[in-house]
RNA sequence: GGGCGCUUAGCUCAGUUGGUUCAGAGCACCUCGUUUACACCGAGGGGGUCGGGGGUUCGAAUCCCUCAGCGCCCACCA
């Protein structure tokens, strides 16, 4: 069929994205072929497509279109993840904008709201990754509070809790103000923030004497317990056993002595807060000291703050030092760098505090994983990343993993009584019911009487699950499918989650199947603007993935995306780019429209040059395909797209197809159109993961094709020998059009002015490409001499001489010159070569085959020399 | 404060075990060219003392040391 006019991308992808779907090709099932699966990192469900899940998504896509195009059975598993902290903010800011607190409703209301958000945003990216060509088996969605998924969460839970892997810990935990929850460590973000030391005098009991103590927090010495020396401070000696005064709470507080005090920073003198850091509580555990917490959750102060009641802490920061000036108690302010920890959800300054929380203790189970990277079992690529994974495997420290929140999976711990360990562990409220009533040994317990623990667990929690739990690897361990797909094949995610989640699921891979969950992570860049910013909504340099998508197509799109996106690299992303990618796309499209405009004919012949440039070709695409297994291999994606890239742009559309195309007015061989089909067919299979919609588009557009035909479930080109000298060979004879294409240029010979070739040297010269080369460089005749042609111009490709008559006035004196030139450059080169091969510790140490090669290159400079003297020498007699 | 990594053409990046098939690619740039698929094009061309310095070696972009700049991760010094 021939094709006219401009591609139209947005009506192509429509259509075959459509076609796809309702042949059920993206589908997979169990069945007698090698399975190759990749489960998606579940975006949030109320989230939108940004730019790092459309590269993250190209890249899976890409890996999954060609394991089905080579056989395997590709099962790529979509999904979302219920996001706890940041869904749970946006429903709380939604009520909010209608006039309702979260803290008026009850748990049941307000998880009716979020489910009613979820319904309505929820799934609206899985929407977007479609346009994308995402070739994800739909019928797989999962949603991590899927029932099904929710009872695996849970079955863990009471597991882990039974092994005494999870307790309940009263401890000192990141505090987020702004959502009222705690954080991991891993959600906390150190950020460098100039602040001030103050230094406050406290005055010493029965004496007249104060001790000045350095702090950055003076709103916390309403919690204070204690002033803390070093045991071996000279400068404090006297102060031992003594008590000391705070200051506006007026309390007595002891000091004590501890070699945790660093002498020399401040005053070498701490006063300790048990309640609101992390060390001081190590201390007051230690000197038994009084824990006093000022805080309500808000982070304003409470009943301990005395006047400062109600008041945020930055604020009473501010109001207690000048209090404190006032009253004669502060005695200087220093400037003072330092790391405060923020929220990664909210951007609130955490609040070190003390709760009960639950835990899992994770360093037994992070020993396999920890192994398992190290001995490459799980291959993380760029293996950079092994460093990163070694470091914080071998410090894991126990994970926090209740969160105060109500979206979520709520923990299954239920309560009897109002001891601290009145509570049991179970999948259900009934189960819970029978281990109360054996713990307790009381039998009156009654259902009402047990309250389930308010928290939910951290989102992680469920999606560290995930490569077992959508095959529900959990509820039933030897079901059909999780034998079948499971370990999975690559996860592709960014690094920035590298702990929250990839380890995670290492682990839960050995702890519940003592089998890892994937054998290859690929680890992409951040995408980030021109200026190396990271893309982020609040910055606003994001583009809209879709309104690109609608510019450039999704095909342009994916391969502007993957042009620069080395494994590990940050992604400096442009939308030149995608320019780039749809010119790509344009340059495919035209090819086909040459190629199905020709003419055929049964009664013309194969050229001889077209079938030197198929010949060609074959073992050419032979070679590329053994690149581009190599570059896949390597996860080198960029360079796979690269390698496709120039195979079609250059060696298909610049060379086959020009060398092939009939004469002006010309019909084509049946044969040669077959030949030539047939390798665009080839070619449109390695296209098809880069460019999934412009290639089914022509191929389904070349012939009629069954639903068993479709390019998407092709084989991919079947790997044969090829000939390297065949290749060679031509690559000379591209230089050989190259010197004619340059000497037309400079001498001004137009390319229909047809011109007769001398090949000087021609024992040497391989005539495979004759014809080829007579038809790029519109030679009319190639006659082969020893002699150097006179009254001709010459150029020279290794060790043949090109001549070409030419007719107008020659310029013997530039002719002379450009030899001159050339032989003063190999006589220098010479020169070179030949002092390496006098160095007598060069010839004795270098291997053989290096001085061999010296060898060589020394005796064809010689040659080259002398044919170039010769060709001096008759200049000159003419 | 500790650890890891980066610095190669105007831009984004390749350069596996040190050896002129290693100084490359794509884009950008310059020149010429449009009745014959494509100007989202074709042909041709210019451009880097491989961050600075020192060392090892017959030979270094490649190995070692050092300086400068950048990035990431981890970390409780008030």
């Amino acid at each position: 069929m021939a094709q006219e006019g401009k591609y139209k991308a947005k009506q192509v992808e429509e259509k075959w994205y459509q076609y796809w779907m309702e042949q059920n090709y993206f589908h997979s099932e169990v069945d007698h072929r090698v399975p190759y699966t990749i489960v998606i990192p579940p975006p949030n469900v109320t989230g939108v497509l940004h730019m790092g899940h459309m590269l993250n998504n190209t890249l899976q896509d890409v890996l999954i279109r060609r394991a089905r195009l080579k056989g395997f059975n590709a099962c790529w598993v979509p999904g979302t993840d219920h996001a706890s902290i940041a869904t749970e903010a946006k429903v709380v800011a939604k009520l909010k904008s209608e006039g309702i607190d979260k803290s008026d409703l009850t748990r049941e209301v307000f998880l009716e709201h979020a489910w009613e958000w979820t319904h309505k945003h929820g799934g609206i990216i899985l929407e977007q990754l479609k346009k994308l060509g995402a070739s994800c088996d739909w019928e797989r969605t999962k949603f991590t509070m899927d029932p099904d998924l929710s009872e695996s969460v849970i079955q863990v839970f009471v597991e882990l809790y039974n092994k005494g892997l999870i307790y309940r810990g009263y401890r000192m935990v990141n505090w987020d103000p702004e959502a009222q929850t705690t954080l991991s460590d891993e959600e906390v973000i150190h950020q460098e923030r100039q602040g001030k030391l103050y230094y406050i005098n406290y005055p010493v009991e029965g004496s007249s004497e104060q001790v000045m103590i350095a702090t950055t927090r003076p709103e916390t010495i309403m919690g204070d317990s204690a002033i803390c020396i070093h045991p071996e401070d000279p400068r404090y000696t006297h102060l031992k056993g003594k008590q000391v005064r705070v200051p506006i709470s007026d309390r007595l507080i002891p000091v004590i002595e501890d070699a945790y005090v660093a002498m020399e920073f401040g005053t070498g003198c701490l006063k300790v807060t048990p309640a609101h850091d992390e060390n001081d509580k190590v201390l007051g555990e230690t000197h038994q000291l009084e824990v006093i917490d000022i805080f309500n959750d808000d982070a304003t102060l409470n009943q301990h703050g005395l006047h400062y009641e109600g008041m945020d802490r930055f604020a009473v920061r501010k109001a207690i030092a000048e209090e404190l000036e006032a009253k004669g108690f502060l005695v200087k302010t220093e400037e003072h760098l330092n790391k405060v920890g923020t929220s990664e959800r909210t951007g609130a300054v955490i609040e070190p505090k003390l709760s009960d929380q639950w835990f899992l203790k994770m360093k037994d189970l992070a020993a396999p994983a920890l192994d398992a990277v190290l001995n490459k079992d799980v291959a993380l690529v760029p293996e950079k990343f092994v460093n990163t994974y070694r470091h914080w495997m071998e410090n894991v420290r126990d994970w926090n993993i209740s969160r105060q929140l109500w979206w979520g999976h709520q923990i299954p711990a239920y309560y009897y009584g109002t001891g601290r360990e009145d509570f049991v562990v179970a999948a259900s409220k009934e189960e819970a019911l029978v281990l109360a009533h054996a713990k307790s040994g009381r039998t009156d317990v009654t259902l009402n009487d047990l309250s389930q623990d308010p928290d939910a667990l951290d989102t992680w929690f469920s999606s560290w699950l995930w490569p077992i739990s959508v095959f529900d690897g959990i509820r039933s361990p030897d079901n059909p499918e999780i034998n079948y797909y499971y370990p999975t094949n690559d996860l592709v995610t960014a690094p920035e989650i590298l702990f929250f989640w990839v380890a995670r699921m290492i682990v839960a891979g050995y702890a519940f199947r003592d089998e890892k969950p994937f054998n290859n992570v690929y680890l992409t860049g951040i995408v980030r603007d021109k200026q190396r910013r990271k893309m982020s909504k609040s910055l606003g340099n994001s583009p809209d993935p879709l309104v690109l998508i609608d510019q450039y197509g999704a095909d342009g799109v994916r391969v502007g995306m993957l042009l620069s996106s080395p494994a590990g690299n940050d992604l400096m992303f442009d939308e030149d780019l995608c320019q780039q990618g749809s010119a790509f796309v344009n340059k495919i499209w035209n090819a086909y429209r040459l190629i199905s405009g020709w003419t055929i004919s049964d009664e013309v012949g194969v050229s001889e040059s077209a079938q030197q440039a198929i010949g060609w070709y074959r073992n050419k695409f032979q070679l590329t395909l053994v690149e581009l297994e190599g570059n896949y291999d390597q996860y080198r994606i960029s360079d796979a797209l690269m390698t496709t890239y120039k195979l079609i742009w250059d060696d298909f559309c610049s060379w086959l197809l020009e060398m092939v195309k009939p004469d002006y007015g010309q019909p084509m061989a049946r044969e040669t159109h077959q030949d030539i089909v047939q390798i665009l067919e080839e070619n449109l299979k390695v296209l098809h993961p880069f460019v999934p919609f412009i290639s089914e588009e022509i191929w389904q557009d070349l012939r009629p094709r069954t639903k068993d035909e479709a390019l998407i479930i092709a084989q991919w080109p079947k790997a044969t020998a090829y000939d390297a000298q065949v290749i060679a060979d031509f690559d000379l004879a591209a230089e050989v059009v190259s010197g004619i294409r340059t000497l037309r240029k400079n001498k001004n010979i137009p390319f229909k002015e047809s011109i007769t070739l001398t090949v000087n040297n021609a024992e040497n010269f391989s005539k495979n490409f004759d014809a080829a080369i007579a038809k790029l460089g519109h030679v009319s005749e190639i006659n082969y001499s020893d002699q150097a042609a006179e009254g001709a111009m010459s150029f020279r490709v290794k060790s043949n001489e090109y001549f070409v008559p030419f007719s107008g006035a020659i310029d013997m004196d530039a002719e002379r010159s450009k030899i001159q030139e050339e032989l003063n450059y190999t006589r220098g080169f010479l020169k070179s070569v030949q002092g390496k091969l006098g160095n007598d510790r060069f010839v004795s140490g270098a291997p053989e085959a290096v001085v061999a090669a010296e060898r060589k290159k020394a005796a064809d400079a010689l040659a080259k020399i002398e044919t170039l003297e010769a060709s001096l020498a008759a200049l000159n007699q003419a």
